[in-house]
DNA sequence: GCAAAACCTCAAAGCGCTTTGACCGATGCC
DNA sequence: GGCATCGGTCAAAGCGCTTTGAGGTTTTGC
């Protein structure tokens, strides 16, 4: 059932059943009543890719996920991102359109899509510092929203990001209360750009207490439970191991907790641990006590905004960039606690 | 740069020119270098919204992911599925197309993705026992495929599955074999297909021993650390505590390694696990050596089998219903060893 | 009572491709 | 030389919508 067949059936042109399903004010409301009840009985659905091809919109939005070749890992927030933005495109008819490609054939993707008209817009994924993502999509002239931000991008762009650096610096700023002095910091890859920002809050927490970052104490990694266990297992053997650690994720955390237990030692008595918690629904930090201290911050509420600030900047094309910055919130669980006595 | 102008400039008609591009026979093979060139030149990309309305086909594939909205739980082996799939269409000139809709909607999404010609076929996530999306599909003459399987669907469909009951099987088996007699399991809910497949691939290893299998030490819960570490606490805590587990997850079973260590008990020794892999790219079994003793069947290759499945049945619609059934691998990991003496 | 305004409706063009059927010159064959 | 064949090219129709500009009818205002 066409649109064409619809009109026959109603004996109205096609015009004027265009105009009354879109809610065109210039159509009988008598007639419009009469054109929806039709289009139900009859289970019309207009074509989409021939209103894709007539009004030269695609009514979708790409999330190009890079992949990093080396290590295939997908990151594992990803999915919850996917599962907030895509919320919004359906309650506005938009799709979304994934791409999973190789990091070095991300600017071809762009091009590919903003080119043969599959996208309105994209939403940019971990970036990196200095990311050349942002550059080439102004260029083109793509509509996009970045998840995060690129320190040292000279342009302005829209953007949805966690105020890292001061979940991090808060955070350090809580151990440090504590009395712990030495805090280890189990750091995301710092090719990505919130993985720099994160380590700048934890120095700046640290010098602003007059205390010198100790590169034996930081480790810039995957976010994995086999990685975390392993930073842990090194800071815990050193001659003054770390009473404390920050993670970057929970996976991380997890991490920590196994090399901390496996050694006989108690978190949150023996070793305090914070990480950042994405708030993965899969992978939550306890029920109603959380096991971790951390830095919370949901990375699905993320992909919604995300997604709205996108759906926003594809209908007015003329706004000055968007910025959302949202803060973490610091939650207090069982992980953490005062330095033990003669460590400090 | 469209077809039309491009024809102009090189002074031939857009049938010739659309003909050299697409590689049909009918054209001059010095034209059709000529033309490529040009187009190359010209930095030419045709419109896929006019390929789409013109061919009557989408070139994209659906994925509807189920959100549980009680739950709100994102499935965490979806995106390294996503990550399998999105290879072979990208390769194929295909667009994924996610849609993360409510269960109760589902019904409705794929009859709008078939009659708006979103997609020329979808991947049917998370079947259950069952499942009535198989039927509305069947119905509605959208090619898809099922990764899973559905029991007691009547009809034949296409699916890519791997085998739960035998992997479960052999593991039991495995766990009898080291004189383990109280083995727990910890499922995935069994409203999903493959949590029965798993829990009957259990009772049969054990009922082939002639050991009744044990209400208290069988639950099923979702898939995650917190309510593998809770299951795991139960059942080290009961009079006859359970000497083994066996976890549908990495996850549970990190949560059981929580809970035995958290005991005092050594994982491998005291107690033994067997988890299900799943091989996610941020959730590795350990590196060289594999933590846990597992079977293992990866997800991202699962959905690289169920993409070329599904491009198969959409470019050829008459063939019969394709079936794919891997075989988990058991690998030996740490987590396993001979019941402690007393305890068999 | 009549022109202007307001209200509905429609025919037709267009979006940028693919594809059918026709055309035409060159070649081959008897 | 004439007929069939073939290779290369094109014009035009269509895919199923939206949207422009025009037209016809009714209402309004004086």
């Amino acid at each position: 059932m066409n649109l064409k067949e619809l009109a026959t059936k109603l004996g109205l042109s096609p015009t004027t059943v265009s105009r009354a399903l879109n809610g065109y004010p210039e159509v009988n409301e008598v007639t419009r009543e009469r054109v929806i009840a039709a289009a139900r009985r009859h289970n019309y659905r207009p074509n989409a890719r021939a209103i894709r091809l007539a009004t030269g919109r695609s009514l979708a939005v790409g999330h190009v996920i890079p992949l990093d070749t080396r290590s295939e890992i997908m990151n594992p927030i990803f999915s919850d991102f996917i599962a907030g933005s895509g919320e919004v495109y359906s309650r506005n008819g938009y799709d979304m359109i994934l791409s999973i490609v190789p990091d070095e054939q991300e600017a071809a993707t762009y091009r590919d899509l903003m080119s043969r008209g599959t996208v309105d817009g994209v939403i940019v994924h971990a970036p990196k510092t200095n990311d050349t993502r942002i550059g080439t999509l102004k260029d083109l002239g793509l509509p996009f929203v970045v998840h995060g931000r690129s320190t040292g991008s000279e342009v302005d762009y829209n953007w949805v990001d966690v105020n890292n650096r001061r979940a991090f610096q808060r955070a350090t700023e809580f151990l440090l209360d504590l009395g712990h002095r030495r805090i280890a910091l189990i750091n995301g890859l710092e090719a990505m750009d919130f993985a720099v920002r994160r380590r700048i809050g934890y120095t700046d927490a640290l010098t602003a207490r007059g205390l010198e970052p100790e590169a034996r104490l930081i480790v810039s990694v995957e976010m994995t439970e086999v990685n975390g266990w392993r930073a842990a297992e090194q800071a815990l053997a050193q001659q003054a191991p770390a009473t404390a650690f920050l993670c970057a994720s929970m996976l991380q955390g997890m991490g920590v907790r196994r090399a901390v237990e496996g050694r006989g030692l108690k978190m949150g008595r023996d070793v305090s641990v914070i990480i950042f918690d994405d708030d993965l629904s899969y992978l939550r930090n306890g029920e109603d006590v959380p096991i971790f201290t951390a830095t919370r911050s949901s990375v699905k509420e993320a992909g919604r905004l995300a997604a709205e600030m996108l759906l926003m900047v594809v209908s007015q094309p003329d706004l000055p960039p968007q910025h959302r910055l949202l803060e973490a919130e610091l939650i207090l669980g069982q992980s953490t606690g005062p330095v033990p006595v003669g460590d400090s």
